[in-house]
DNA sequence: ATTAATGATGTAAGCGCATACATATATGCT
DNA sequence: AGCATATATGTATGCGCTTACATCATTAAT
């Protein structure tokens, strides 16, 4: 490994020197700027990144964790993130907590060892009063897409309520009245959230939704369909189901394709989160739909924020509206 | 900043033994370990990897570098990489090329900075010779499900001659005989593959493929889409056709689909990954399976060997093999 | 010409830790 | 009791870098 000391013995200098044509290059004379740059290059000397962070005591990184890497989700986040906190010359640092509780503790301490200066959290199993403990502890974290309210001056994320109004409204809107709803698990608090805000409005309507059509499974694609077949077979009739989750959709609406149920025909679908895919198959998926990527990037500016401290040009935004992304799996009928 | 400093002097011993209890328990008597523990845990201590990586020489960790983490294609294999790493102890970073050449080397020279004993790159943008340079300039890199013959040893890569002739073959086996293929762009050198493997096999059947019906272009839904309609109104009939992705498939598809084109009565369809949406979506595509998670894995074992020097217990795969994953797109016709 | 200010560079300390080596204590053996 | 060995701990150096401070050479101001 090349280091410092051998540029500066080859350039007839310092390490000072050569640590200011790296860093702060306005202070040295560019004649000997020139020289070591050269030797550099000849050397193909490349700084430690390790021994700069403990020396500086600044790593200008930002670590981020979440549940899984393999799935679209969470990488549109990620890829927000990166490219935010890249436009502050900061880097990013994901891990994954292999979707268990103690993987997201691990992985947030691992990134503390690791001397990132803010940690941003995508936590689908911690409990409001956990994150609020693990982030009163904590004060350089930033909860991703999620709110908790007693830090709620540390989260970004989308209006989750909302965007559940907004899809019972576009369903009231069209003649729908007997509904079902398909959520994801009960801890996370998304599920919490998007069943409330579908509630809200139905009961502002004045509209019943039978019990056994409110059924819940895990926010996967087979879940959906086992949850699917579930309700068809429940015996009570519906005309539109709201599924938590796009995922929850695709297994929905193909469960309803393989029994021959034509959607939107005989049962509408509206899903949530408008995932890449769901305008790419056919039908055409009407979703609630969030800018995953935005809030990332926002995300990782906040983080920024905590860890420098300084503040940003123009103010972050932490609360992200859904809107509606209608496409061809809803229909109008007669109320 | 609690160091190990302070938590010696709590506990009353040297750094060197608070160092030891953490590193190698088995040197220290077990009551001081427990005190040294207890302290540990009051202080709420935490080691900082970046000092440890700088006074060991050994940073545990592997980079690797891919084209974007808003893809699945992506996200699986370093999901797998990850997986495969955290067993032998070792973490991951991964920076993503943000699509560019530049951004290739970009993410490889800071992964390096940052003293990955080892980095795995997916490139798509470099050429073989540049790889083959890059390769020879740094021996601890891992080359991701591709195939540079020069540096063949550090390859992970999916045998996709084998995966076209497999696509070819499957069509061939039922009866079609006027086949279409959309490739990606020529820059990627798994559409090379992917054009020689269909290519030889259709010669060796004495089977034509008419040059119209051969069209390229990116590996999108969005070209997919763009490249059916062009390859539709040619005006060459044809069966059949074989999309060098699923990206591409879903967009041929859904052209289809919406132009009221019957899949696969009319036109049948073979795409290339096997996404996890393949499955997902109606009818369900047939296509070309690697695993992705796998080769990750594999590659991620591979570059903890090199990192190493350490031979694994088994032998690591280097190539995989792909498996048609037979679906709804494809129909027999009659020769 | 003298002094002060400015600019360019060097010196040296220290970031938090691992580890080779030295030391001290306990154990086993004859 | 005396020595060799094993076990437990401490001392001190250095990993590669940044940076406060010191030094020296120029230049501007008086």
């Amino acid at each position: 490994m090349v280091t410092m000391a051998d540029v500066a013995r080859r350039a007839g200098v310092s390490t000072a020197t050569v640590s200011r044509v790296l860093n702060k290059p306005i202070q040295v004379d560019s004649r000997t700027q020139e020289i070591v740059r050269t030797v550099i290059s000849e050397l193909q000397y490349r700084p430690n990144a390790t021994a700069q962070g403990l020396a500086s005591r600044s790593s200008k990184t930002i670590g981020v964790v979440i549940n899984n890497f393999g799935s679209a989700y969470y990488g549109r986040m990620v890829d927000g993130v990166e490219h935010g906190l890249q436009s502050v010359g900061y880097k990013t640092i994901a891990e994954s907590s292999r979707e268990s509780l103690d993987g997201e503790y691990a992985a947030f301490n691992s990134l503390l060892e690791r001397q990132c200066e803010a940690v941003i959290v995508h936590s689908d199993s911690m409990s409001d009063e956990e994150v609020a403990l693990l982030f009163e502890r904590n004060p350089k974290a930033v909860l991703l897409n999620r709110l908790v309210v007693d830090v709620r001056e540390r989260c970004v994320y989308l209006d989750n309520v909302k965007g559940a109004e907004l899809a019972a409204r576009h369903l009231l809107d069209r003649g729908h009245r007997k509904f079902a709803m398909i959520e994801g698990p009960g801890r996370h608090y998304q599920v919490r959230e998007r069943r409330l805000g579908f509630k809200n409005v139905l009961r502002e309507a004045g509209v019943e939704i039978h019990p056994k059509l409110i059924a819940s499974g895990e926010f996967t694609y087979e879940s959906g369909m086992a949850v699917m077949s579930q309700l068809v077979g429940s015996g009570e009739r519906f005309t539109s189901v709201f599924c938590h989750s796009d995922e929850i959709a695709f297994g929905a609406l193909n469960y309803c394709l393989e029994k021959g149920i034509r959607v939107p025909d005989e049962i509408s679908i509206i899903g949530f989160d408008d995932l890449r895919m769901s305008s790419q198959i056919w039908p055409k998926l009407t979703t609630i739909s969030q800018p995953l990527r935005d809030i990332g990037v926002a995300a990782g500016l906040l983080a920024h924020k905590l860890a420098t401290g300084s503040d940003p040009d123009c103010p972050i935004q932490q609360i992200f509206e859904p809107e509606v992304a209608e496409r061809d799996t809803v229909r109008s009928v007669e109320p």
